[in-house]
DNA sequence: GTCGTCTTTGAAAGCGTTTTCAGAAAACGT
DNA sequence: ACGTTTTCTGAAAACGCTTTCAAAGACGAC
């Protein structure tokens, strides 16, 4: 590799003069400028970042931490950051943290040592205590998630909203024999989209018996188990809210080795409203989760200076993506 | 953050003791090495990886480039890496290379200048010579792609015989007007995908006048597009193949807007076996490209010394998935 | 011609590590 | 007790860069 000196000797000019025409800090007279300039091209000179890094304490790098890269629904987040982060000059660098304490925490530590400027954190396995002790006091932004002493530095989803919105959608359409099919993992995100589901159908002035419920794996195949164990346990089910799309997506499975027409024998619903989504059969009516957005602003929380940052929500809002995997509830159509 | 230097004041020895209870180089007194050891615990010491790669030359980091994050595709390669990559210590960094030649280069030089290890790298639009001329002797991988010069440091897929097993199958099943919807990029996999697939239909005695062919964006709509203009100006086919699973999701929607029943009034099948068709409906029929294995071989070639590294194919193959949506073509069903 | 003010430059320190080198102390053999 | 190994340790150089500091020139004003 070609370094500064290189650079300098076939320039004839010290290292200091090759440093500043790189970082313009300081003027150059115009002749050797011009030779410093010729004397990169010809030995095809890249800067080296981790020299830059030690000295200029700051890497450029933008930490992330995911569940995991192979879900459509953190290929969304990714995306938005990595845009964004582009847009500010910042590499991003990725890990898996596979719903693992173990992997989060190594995760975590492997970022961290190697000095990103800032880490957007996608956790869900580690405590709030643990969390908050690993990252110390760098800057972080925690997605997906409400930490209360880093209130400021968290983005997250109404997802009492979410399951609220999607249940009164459900009985507004006329169902009222609803089944839920849930994560058996005990995360907040089930927990509160299940409250919020919940706290629609009282409102409503039904009561949790009249409620199919049934917990598995929040994968498809889950979803198709779940789905499928509702189906023969509860014969009047006329529609079905998953905990996210792709639950939804193995529920619609089951529903079609059944043989019935949707939507109009059986509605389903999601939450999320990911990539998948739009090409199931039928075409999933979801809760969006907007989580490329929250992408892209976690990165600008980073990157903005405060005060340019003109200040909005942390908690961002679902909406209702109205496809046609949801019907209006006719009776006897069964 | 604490230095190895602070950790060396606490402990009561030398930097250098610090740093060879670190790396366990070379033997250290008990009794030193415990203090620096407590010493460490008690100041929360993280080496700082920077400075790590910086005096020894390596930085553990792996680069990987990717067209974009948010495709299913590129989630399970990056999962393949990640997963890999990890087994040996490395970090992946990664970048989005979008499909554009500036794009590209960009991101390529970023990982470059941060003296990535090596570099896993998926790129289209660069042409071999800029590719060359762009990693200069820096070690890597180049996934999807055949460059003669660098042979032995390449993985790739056999598209001309996907293609052709694609058409086998569906010739075999009795389909004899078939439709072909492509890309509108002339990309090579594009390219090989449909030369095998007009091989296997010439061997069969067919010419090109009686396939139907329609081009489009490489996305879901893409395919929904082109699928339409295939239906409207080619009422007589009975089966489309598409360039790949997400332009086959395009597809079967706007089979299932004609009312179709699948698969039996009609048959589609897609190439690359992606996360996403399993959950279509009916479940693609399809070719798998076998990604994720191509990135975990990536990072193997990079992370195994050569002699250990059992010697394997280059050219992966492809193996016909058989789902639902394809049949027997069975004539007047339509 | 001398002084002060700018502009431009190179030397050197420093970023946080690893590693080489050589010296000190301990252990060993006779 | 003495020389010879062996074990352990700290000082210092190095990695490739940025930045501070001070010196050298150029220039104009008097």
């Amino acid at each position: 590799m070609t370094t500064i000196k290189d650079v300098a000797e076939r320039a004839q000019v010290s290292i200091s003069t090759v440093s500043r025409v790189l970082t313009g800090s300081t003027r150059v007279a115009d002749v050797k400028s011009e030779a410093v300039r010729k004397a990169m091209a010809e030995l095809n000179y890249q800067p080296n970042a981790v020299a830059r890094a030690l000295v200029g304490q700051r890497t450029g790098m933008l930490g992330l931490m995911v569940n995991s890269f192979a879900d459509p629904f953190f290929g969304a987040l990714m995306s938005g950051v990595e845009q964004e982060a582009r847009l500010h000059g910042m590499q991003v660098i990725a890990t898996e943290g596979h719903h693992d304490r173990e992997r989060e925490r190594d995760a975590l530590c492997s970022l961290l040592a190697r000095r990103c400027d800032a880490l957007i954190i996608h956790a869900l396995s580690l405590s709030d205590t643990e969390l908050l002790e690993l990252i110390g006091d760098n800057t972080v932004v925690v997605v997906n998630r409400y930490i209360p002493v880093i209130e400021d530095r968290c983005l997250w989803f109404d997802n009492f909203q979410a399951g609220y919105m999607a249940a009164g959608y459900l009985l507004e359409c006329g169902h009222s024999q609803i089944g839920w099919i849930g994560r058996n993992e005990d995360i907040p995100d089930n927990r509160d989209r299940f409250a919020g589901f919940m706290a629609a159908i009282a409102e409503h002035g039904l009561v949790l018996d009249d409620i199919a419920v049934e917990l598995a794996p929040g994968t498809a195949a889950g979803g198709y188990q779940a789905a499928c164990r509702l189906l023969s346990k509860h014969p009047k089910l006329s529609a079905i809210q998953a905990y996210n799309d792709v639950m939804a997506g193995g529920c619609l499975r089951a529903l079609h080795e059944r043989n019935l027409r949707l939507p109009e024998e059986f509605s389903v619903m999601g939450i999320d409203d990911v990539y998948l989504s739009e090409y199931l059969y039928p075409q999933l009516t979801t809760i969006r989760y907007p989580i490329e957005t929250i992408g892209q602003r976690a990165v600008q929380m980073i990157c903005t200076p405060c005060d340019q940052l003109r200040s909005s929500e942390s908690c961002f809002q679902p909406t209702l993506i109205e496809r046609v995997s949801v019907s209006q509830f006719s009776p006897g159509t069964r």
